[in-house]
RNA sequence: GCACGGAUAGCUCAGCGGUAGAGCGUCUGUCUUACACACAGAUGGUCGGGGGUUCGAAUCCCUCUCCGUGCACCA
């Protein structure tokens, strides 16, 4: 066995492990390998934005993806993880436009026209894009590097465009003028998902109209956009109210632009509500969608007063031509208290609609649009609302079901150029849509881009050789695991689903795995302005990839948000050290690995073991199964520190410094044995560590090559001892409990020394409650660190010997009158004091008939047993109190 | 406004009808030859408020409050 290093070396040992791994083609999946036997396992990655760099989002994320591919491999599956990159149309043109403008290189977008930026920022992908892939590879993730995919590829393009043509041949995709939500700052238009909704502090005013068929007759209006009455043109009031019904049909005169106050009818409308605001509404066709509505109901013009990057126009007058939209809404505001329309002004709060990546308020703008009839609708619903598609947690179908029975169409086209063209040109009056342009002179192509999501929504299968119908596919699709944010259940995961119906036929993956938000520790949403999202690679050199790993999947329970605290990360470092010492201890204990255990020779703490191991592998198997990855690094954690190092390894030590050579033997095989498992537990979680350790101590060495002996990845996944298994190493339940019972014993004399303020190695004596084999006295002896244990059962305390009742019988610790005898007896006061209130709630409890007759007869058993023990326990706790006189 | 999630020890969370738990933190000891990134011990909670069901409620029901999220949205 080689000497392992005092301390662990993570920055060196990390990356020549994913090397290695590289190297022998371990992440790489082959179809060709899929049988009964070895079954697929596939998840795609939710690719990244390709300008992206590795947020703690991405951590939590591809851990758990990581986790899940690793242990597929351990359980015999041919794995398929495979990654990529998206091209994020709006995000990246933004990004490099700005930094463009950064260097100086050019003022506007128009300086390189179309063709020159698409270049640079191919040329920046190029340079810059593949930033956060080796971010990924730092965190030890076991891609398919091979198969790695970006969504503006040749290929991928291909695919998105014969997408378009299907479904605009299929009717589903048409091109028309409506009202959509527009990013003035994007200059483009953008789906309703991509709309969050803000509460503002806004103001209402409100302004006077003269009616003028009726002198004298003045309406109130209430708007918070008064920089847009240049492009009213009705006054709406709902024909139910008595307050203006009579005044439908007449007109008013519009107040802005000053120069030209056209006349406005009033017109009917059921939208108007006339219990809010003052009941009469204005119209603005150009600028509000309800509005927009009316006004085709009434057939009223469409007067648009505004630029599109959100700067008013000659239309809305020359007071406010140029301004900008909320500089131009003050203006408003004071030039119709000049004409004396303004009556008031006063404090508002309603919501707003902003770009959710520009961070603007969005206008809604009435504009030449492609948009789409969503497809496989009704399947898409059904897959999940049946149960064959199943999310994790649950309660996301609710909201998938909720959004699919309202679904409007998607606006996909977009007005920048970094994304998949748009297959439609134009000629005259003569439309064509096709993969390839048409053939003939003066055709010219539509100049929009799709929105990026139009190209994600294609991910599972376009990355597997779509439209051929690959042996990728076949193999690998339907992928098995989705694991990805709820944020984009809408944006992707819905959209994935119907996709895959559609092309496919089929659903694109069975499970879908929803993470958490990563919140910091005051509960804030990590992001970058308010600069309190730490950034993973730093939070890798300082703690190493499998202590972030461990800790930030410590803190993510199923279905909640994570509260990041960098703790965890130290936490997980800790615990990789402990692991590593472990190993040591090991070590340092010489000879080879040992792989026959006799079950003749096994002690107590052995069998504890044995069987405490069992029950981790049980709870780590079902915490992945359910995907509830926090409960299994509790369980890991708990087992192998708690119970291995702290119980475990502390008890083999009487064996491993006696000098019987068998026993000492048969301990280490068993320490092998549970170190080898354990390592195989851990290693989805920790995936250098264990490998390092794997092949440090040697239990690589008889494994068959592509079971473990070249890779810890493809040893088999750890499997309970079978009934059988148990019977041949004579494992019975109660051989937990004696173990237990020793442990107890012990706490309880630490606790005595603890009181006493001893530190030092000192004399105990047990009264055995039970015949004491020689093992379990040295065991107990080494663990209370007794010098020496005396075992009598006619033990006569002195009065004022401490004491202590435990599982074995009653420990003491002669001080030979150094103990203070008042401390002693306020100790034992106090459990006392707690052992009579215990026994008096369990007697008034079995004194009530109502209890005894209604009770079920097992839980009445307990309250029984309860009692007794109560009782026997306040007997020799009164005796003790005794005995200090 | 509608829906969903959450409120348990200082912090992060588990428990989801039968004696309130874990880890971290805090405090006190200890360099006990794998590990001070460690070991040992201790401290700490009327389980958000109110009501109900039950022999018994942190756990089930109703209601309120607060936090978070999604959807809808009226100028």
């Amino acid at each position: 066995m080689p000497e392992l290093d005092k301390t662990y070396l993570p920055a060196e040992v990390e990356p020549r492990w994913y090397q290695r791994w590289l190297d022998d083609k371990c992440f790489e999946a082959d179809p060709s390998r899929v049988s009964e036997k070895r079954p697929a396992y596939s998840i795609v990655i939710p690719p990244p934005n390709v300008t992206g760099i590795l947020t703690l989002g991405h951590v939590l994320n591809n851990t758990i993806q990581d986790i899940l591919a690793r242990r597929a491999r351990m359980q015999g599956k041919e794995v398929l993880w495979l990654p990529g990159t998206d091209h994020a149309g709006i995000a990246t043109q933004n990004v490099v436009e700005k930094t463009l403008k950064k260097q100086g290189v050019i003022k506007h977008r128009d300086d390189l026209g179309r063709e020159g930026l698409v270049a640079k920022i191919w040329e920046w992908k190029e340079k810059h894009g593949g930033i956060i892939i080796e971010q990924l590879k730092k965190l030890g993730a076991s891609c398919d590097w091979s198969r790695e995919r970006f969504t503006f590829d040749d290929d991928y393009n291909a695919c998105v465009m014969r997408v378009f043509v299907d479904l605009y041949q299929k009717g589903l995709i048409y091109r028309g003028k409506r009202m959509v939500n527009w990013c003035p700052s994007s200059l483009t238009a953008l789906s309703d998902e991509e709309v969050v909704m803000k509460a503002q502090n806004a103001i209402m005013y409100h302004f006077k109209v003269e009616v003028v068929e009726e002198p004298g007759t003045w309406l109130e209006i209430a708007t918070t956009r008064p920089e847009v009455i240049p492009g009213d043109t009705a006054i709406a009031v709902n024909p139910k109210d008595e307050r203006y019904a009579h005044l439908i049909g007449k007109n008013v005169r519009r107040p802005l632009p000053v120069e030209n106050q056209a006349l406005l009818p009033i017109v009917a409308d059921e939208h108007v509500d006339f219990t809010f605001g003052t009941g009469v509404l204005k119209v603005t066709p150009a600028h509000d969608k309800a509005d927009f509505e009316i006004g085709q109901r009434h057939d009223l013009p469409v007067i648009d007063v505004m630029h599109p990057n959100g700067t008013l126009n000659e239309l809305a007058g020359k007071d406010l031509a140029g301004m900008e939209r909320f500089a131009a809404r003050k203006r408003a505001a004071e030039l119709l208290a000049e004409i004396g329309s303004l009556v008031k002004e006063e404090p508002y709060q309603n919501n707003l609609g902003y770009s959710e990546r520009a961070d603007v308020p969005i206008e809604s703008r009435l504009s030449e649009q492609w948009f789409l009839k969503y497809p496989s609708v009704k399947e898409s619903q059904d897959v999940v609302a049946n149960g064959e598609m199943k999310f994790h947690p649950d309660r996301w179908a609710k909201v998938y079901d909720h959004w699919m029975t309202g679904l409007q169409d998607w606006c996909i086209s977009r007005q920048v150029w970094w994304g998949h063209r748009i297959p439609v040109w134009y000629r005259g009056e003569e439309t064509y849509c096709g993969i390839d342009a048409p053939k003939g002179e003066g055709w010219e192509q539509d100049p929009d881009v799709l929105d990026t999501w139009f190209s994600s929504w294609l991910w599972p299968f376009a990355t597997m050789g779509w439209p051929e119908k690959t042996s990728t596919l076949k193999a690998f699709y339907p992928t098995t695991d989705l694991v990805t944010g709820p944020d984009i259940i809408f944006f992707w995961v819905a959209r994935m689903i119907m996709a895959g119906f559609e092309w496919m036929g089929e659903l694109p993956f069975k499970n879908v795995y929803f993470t958490g938000i990563i919140r910091d520790k005051q509960g804030r949403k990590m992001s970058k302005s308010l600069g309190n999202s730490p950034d993973p690679l730093e939070l890798i050199a300082s703690y190493s990839a499998d202590a972030l790993r461990f800790g930030i999947m410590r803190s993510a329970p199923l279905g909640q948000d994570i509260c990041f605290d960098e703790k965890n990360v130290e936490l997980g470092r800790n615990f990789c050290t402990k692991l590593w010492n472990a190993a040591r201890f090991r070590q340092m204990q010489g000879g080879a690995t040992e792989t026959e255990i006799d079950p003749a020779l096994l002690s107590s703490d052995d069998k504890w073991i044995l069987l405490r191991l069992n029950t981790a592998i049980d709870e780590v198997s079902a915490a992945l199964d359910e995907y509830r990855f926090s409960d299994a690094t509790a369980s890991l954690y708990r087992f192998f520190w708690s119970e291995y190092c702290d119980w475990y390894v502390e008890a083999s030590k009487a064996v491993l410094q006696g000098s019987d050579e068998k026993r000492k033997a048969n301990t280490l095989a068993v320490i092998d044995f549970v170190l080898g498992q354990t390592l195989r537990l851990f290693h989805p979680f920790l995936p250098f560590i264990t490998e390092e350790l794997w092949h440090g101590m040697g239990f690589n060495q008889d494994m068959p090559e592509n079971q473990g002996g070249n890779s810890l990845m493809f040893a088999p996944w750890p499997k309970p001892l079978d009934a059988d298994e148990l019977a041949h190493f004579g494992l019975l339940p109660e051989d937990e409990k004696a173990a237990n019972d020793k442990y107890e014993t012990v706490v309880l004399g630490r606790g005595l020394k603890s009181t006493f303020n001893i530190n030092k190695k000192v004399r105990f004596v047990l009264q055995p409650n039970q015949e004491l084999p020689a093992h379990e006295v040295e065991v107990l002896r080494l663990l209370l660190n007794a010098e020496p244990l005396e075992v009598d059962a006619a033990f006569t305390p002195t009065k004022g010997t401490p004491s202590a009742l435990t599982p074995l019988g009653t420990i003491f610790l002669p001080l030979d009158g150094l103990i203070d005898v008042e401390a002693e007896r306020a100790r034992v006061g106090k459990e006392l004091a707690k052992a009579e209130a215990e026994l008096e709630k369990v007697a008034a409890k079995l004194a009530d008939t109502n209890f005894t007759s209604k009770v079920p007869q097992k839980v009445l058993d307990e309250h029984q047993q309860r009692k007794t023990d109560w009782q026997e326990k306040l007997a020799k706790l009164r005796e003790m109190l005794a005995a200090l006189g």
